[in-house]
DNA sequence: GGACGAAAAATTGCATTCATTTTTTGCGAG
DNA sequence: CTCGCAAAAAATGAATGCAATTTTTCGTCC
């Protein structure tokens, strides 16, 4: 089940939206040990080193992060409270393995903090702040016009950081940190390549959440996100098999 | 300030958003003692035991709760995760108290939750759900009518949280039962006993909230649900001291 | 050959123990 | 009397140990 057991566990897949955010939402986590190990734990189980129901072997992951069962306890509790793994009474922790119904779920969810950062960003964000998202905004167009899906994925993840960070909500980044990890365990990027049509689509809404931004029209970009993320889930819809342990996806669309 | 501090602290205050909503989401912690435990010391600490910043005495707890230091540090953890406490390297956890900003901050993400929630609603609501939350509409009017602030405020809770629950999103009732409460250790409850404008503003509010509702008009509701949360927070204003440990505070508005 | 059941092995949950750091206490100097 | 510093006391973070439950294994019976 485990494909590379020598696999270091900090493989990077370049997703901006990920530990550093939550480490810096909460500082009391960011140097202890215990929040590195919990990010490190995190990360295991988030780029899919764990199969996907699959109990997870506390004596292993000991060994394997050279800790005692104490530390990894507490891990696993507080990734339990995260709603990415499972804890059943004296039977250890599975990995939660996301149903089609759950997946739809969390992409509400996802839709809903993000309709938040942009009423929130509307108010709050400063020209400046403005200004680098429409630049990406244009990067992001360029790539899309020479069909540089990879670029295109960047710049997308790009901009909807930078709007939340405009959100200036330091909750909200928490929360949409903790959701975007828990979906970067399925894969449902690269769907662009085969729906182009999805493709042109997304760019349009990019568009206008663009123009809705440029105006400070927090309510209609607040609508506009959310159909977005709809519209990214129906994209993702069929595809939405539990991550096999491969590889990790980005959060893009 | 407060009309009654002479009020037991637990006194209820109609919330049905608190534990069990929680413990019912993750199954998990549903039974085990872990969750168990988790629970009980979430409430200690919510329930104002503990003071604003205050140490969080592992001794005194464990004794208290009749268990070893483990379990307790398993569940401080996760309170820390939760952001209802602070741990601090080498120096244990605190109570984190919640300042203006970070105040402010959290009833813009209930608002974003609130919002979600009742645009999912309108989706998904059946025709039960939504004549039981008329008729829990009615009744808060007729709290309203009679100045009963106590019903008043069970019944605004009832229907937030009958919008909640018809939404149908697992992960989303956990976050907001997550920040709600977080939130209750703030305490702006009967600020309508002195600020009556704020009372009819809510009430005909929540005529807007019915009103959008039965068009199932998803959009709208879901605006009006952020601007009352908006109000809300507006009303709590000045009184967003941190809870001093002697009484509890209920989520209305 | 397959199924049932008991014993062995492994695993979990929690308590206890140990090293390290922090906090308090106590004493002496200014 | 106050300040500073050193030692004692307490508390934290992590490792180990132990009882209880679960999972596996192996032998037996049908």
């Amino acid at each position: 089940m485990v494909p590379d057991p020598v696999t270091e566990p900090e493989a990077d897949t370049g997703l901006v939206t990920g530990d550093e955010a939550r480490l810096s939402a909460i500082p009391s986590l960011a140097k202890s040990l215990h929040g590195e190990l919990l990010a490190r734990l995190r990360d295991y189980i988030v780029e899919g080193n764990l199969a996907a129901g699959a109990r997870v072997p506390e004596r292993i992951l000991c060994e394997r992060f050279g800790i005692s069962r104490t530390p990894l306890r507490e891990a696993l509790k507080v990734l339990a409270s995260e709603g990415l793994i499972e804890l059943l009474p004296n039977r250890g922790a599975r990995v939660r393995q996301l149903g089609a119904e759950e997946l739809v779920d969390l992409f509400d969810v996802m839709g809903g903090l993000e309709a938040l950062a942009g009423r929130l960003a509307c108010e709050k964000i400063t020209a400046a702040a403005y200004d680098e998202i429409e630049r990406l905004h244009h990067e992001m167009y360029g790539c899309y016009m020479r069909r540089d899906l990879h670029g295109y994925f960047a710049c997308n993840q790009a901009i909807h950081d930078r709007i939340v960070q405009a959100a200036d909500n330091e909750p909200l980044r928490t929360s949409y940190a903790n959701f975007a990890g828990r979906l970067r365990r399925v894969r449902y990027s690269a769907n662009l390549d085969e729906n182009r049509d999805r493709w042109g689509e997304a760019m349009r809404e990019h568009e206008e959440i663009l123009d809705a931004l440029r105006r400070r029209a927090g309510t209609e970009l607040s609508d506009i996100l959310f159909g977005h993320l709809r519209n990214k889930r129906r994209a993702a819809a069929g595809r939405e098999t539990a991550c096999p342990p491969d590889a990790a996806a980005g959060v893009a669309s």
